[in-house]
DNA sequence: TAAACATTTCGACGAATGCGAAAATGATAG
DNA sequence: CTATCATTTTCGCATTCGTCGAAATGTTTA
């Protein structure tokens, strides 16, 4: 039924559809370029601090103090996972004189959060 | 205007506003229980040769042998990144012989997948 | 000017990642 | 049973990453 391809003199393994291969790599090949962006994304997510803290915008905007201190976290540790979350774009800040607060600037990102959640949630029970 | 907490003695950072904070935090712990586990799903995504897996299934099953040619990859790394994407859950597998073939277990991910994708391109323009 | 909040740079440290080699497993055919 | 094939796993290595502290640097206010 299935076509099953011969030995190939470049690849050391053996049995595999050549026809299958191909046509699935054309299909790869639209999303591929989005790819590498795609996983930063979820890199930048991966990860519960951060993930606390655009829970916590989604409260409302919050000094950098104040964020450190939900996070209980050193204003440096805090400033260094800003940056990351400013780095992509999903945070805008706002300076009020000595301080700075941060807010969400995407309410896609949190639908986004909330969504997988359910997704766990489903899987987890 | 807002409440700017004194000095405390168990916390170094001098400014923030407890109230705030505290009201915060109790917002925070309803979900912070599945952060870990959102966490830990993010990391999983955030690699383009498990996304790209993930998209190959989106086609069809395929045995490993033809996800290592579709990866470009060996056996033996892709069998490690098929494992990890099935000890979340997300892959279902059929035996057929030697073979063994892999299917996603999951049309929600796959959506969360094309939702997200959605969401940077907005953002990315 | 000094003080307060924030950011950045540099560096260190442990942790995690990705993958190869080879042994082990499991299925099937003869 | 044995041989073989597809796959998985174990072990281990090299490398990268991530997280954070200390200290220097901005920035704004008073």
């Amino acid at each position: 039924m299935t076509a099953i391809a011969t030995k190939s003199d470049t690849c050391t393994i053996p049995c595999f559809d050549q026809s299958k291969v191909n046509k699935v790599k054309k299909a790869l090949s639209k999303e591929e370029k989005r790819l590498p962006e795609l996983a930063d994304f979820y890199k930048l997510l991966g990860n519960t601090t951060r993930l606390k803290i655009l829970l916590a915008l989604a409260q409302g905007e919050l000094c950098v103090c104040d964020i450190a201190h939900v996070l209980e976290l050193s204003m440096a540790a805090t400033s260094h996972q800003l940056k990351l979350l400013r780095g992509q774009g999903w945070l805008g800040m706002r300076n009020d004189g000595k301080m700075v607060y941060y807010r969400l600037n995407s309410e896609d990102l949190l639908k986004a959060l909330k969504g997988d959640l359910k997704i766990l949630e489903a899987r987890l029970g």
